[in-house]
DNA sequence: TGTACATCAGTGAACGCGCGTTCACTGATGTAC
DNA sequence: TGTACATCAGTGAACGCGCGTTCACTGATGTAC
């Protein structure tokens, strides 16, 4: 407001890296991955049409770039809510809190064709958050290993992460409201129904 | 065998629009959807690149006749599997079953941006879905609204569609090893440890 | 059985477009002396 | 404080490519008489 000078954009930018990801989460969140272009990244940012590669090579660099982030958000967020009293839904709720928050990049981290999966730094930041996870669920439920143990840890993924894409994917019926918190906490209300019937059922189901 | 002699494709192909879509399909099974291209489908189908556009009007065209198909089977395999004793475990496993033998299909119906989300038969498909759905769940948790219901019917939707999509997209720990409806049941298994623990820590959670 | 005509499935050449990539360049910054 | 030079961030013109779409066409089939 104060000064309405028009402000020359100096040659070098100062952090373009970060503003190209940002154009680059901001074009993912309205139109999808597979939109996403080289240039469509550069014209957001304002920067000429070949920037983009110099900081990233190209597209599946700017994409593995996104994931690392995630990665590192998601970790940081469920490591902080795994501190609470009632660790593990604390830590599910802040999945769906990330998910919410960042829908770029959750919907980039789980497409693994689209970043390079052998990146190092990617591969570091995966493991630190999916041991968060797993160390969490282990404490929760009592056991770190065996079948038992990867069960509980894949049926408590499973049901946050469904949760999560239905929700980031509109697929949730409108009656869940609009506060995304406040649906999964009946859904988890709900999943304890659902587990009785599962511990019902589960003995009729010969195969 | 029999005949080798190379046997003249004719003019008129018979069914071209079902090869179109079988094209399409093991394409996005192989590529994934983001690659697909009106061209690609026509190459993989031996016939000239402008003939898809000829039976589906545009890409988006392809996505909803796979998404109509494939919502119209999922609604045939579990009402079929909500007959059977054990409903709700069984359509849970005819879901699973469903997204690992038509990986492609799941992956599509999904993604409403790819498709034509107001196309009358496809609306018709997805609806009769999810009423086979919601009708089983209602059977088998004993309510049939309200949020009880709503909260059962996500939950259940949410476990077993995290646990597919984590499967497809290859997320899954290797130790739950190849056999997807095997590990489904352990994943069953797990959900009622952690509904154990959700129940003890869900008055803890103010929020 | 034979002919004429309508219908429609599929063709293939042509087009314009946006893309990724390359490359010689220019402008700004930092450092050596 | 001043000059020379290296470094590197970002430019912009050029390219070749695959795409979707259009359009006049051709080949096969079905139907009327």
């Amino acid at each position: 407001m104060g000064t309405t000078s028009t402000p020359e954009r100096p040659y070098h930018h100062g952090d373009l890296r970060r503003a190209l990801i940002d154009a680059a989460l901001d074009e993912i969140a309205a139109e999808g991955p597979a939109r996403l272009s080289l240039r469509h990244i550069a014209r957001r940012a304002g920067v000429s049409h070949a920037a983009p590669a110099h900081h990233f090579k190209d597209k599946a660099g700017v994409f593995t770039a996104i994931a690392i982030e995630g990665f590192t958000l998601l970790a940081s967020d469920t490591t902080e809510a795994s501190h609470a009293p009632g660790a593990l839904v604390q830590s599910a709720l802040a999945y769906i809190r990330f998910a919410v928050q960042h829908p770029a990049h959750f919907e980039v981290m789980w497409r693994p064709d689209l970043y390079h999966q052998d990146d190092q730094e990617l591969v570091a930041a995966r493991g630190l958050a999916f041991e968060v996870f797993y160390t969490t669920v282990g404490a929760a439920v009592g056991v770190s290993d065996g079948e038992g143990f990867n069960g509980a840890a894949v049926a408590a993924w499973s049901l946050v992460h469904g949760f999560a894409t239905l929700s980031l994917s509109g697929n949730l019926p409108p009656e869940m409201g609009d506060d995304p918190i406040a649906a999964a906490l009946v859904v988890g209300r709900g999943s304890i129904a659902v587990a009785e019937v599962t511990a019902r059922e589960l003995p009729l189901v010969d195969r």
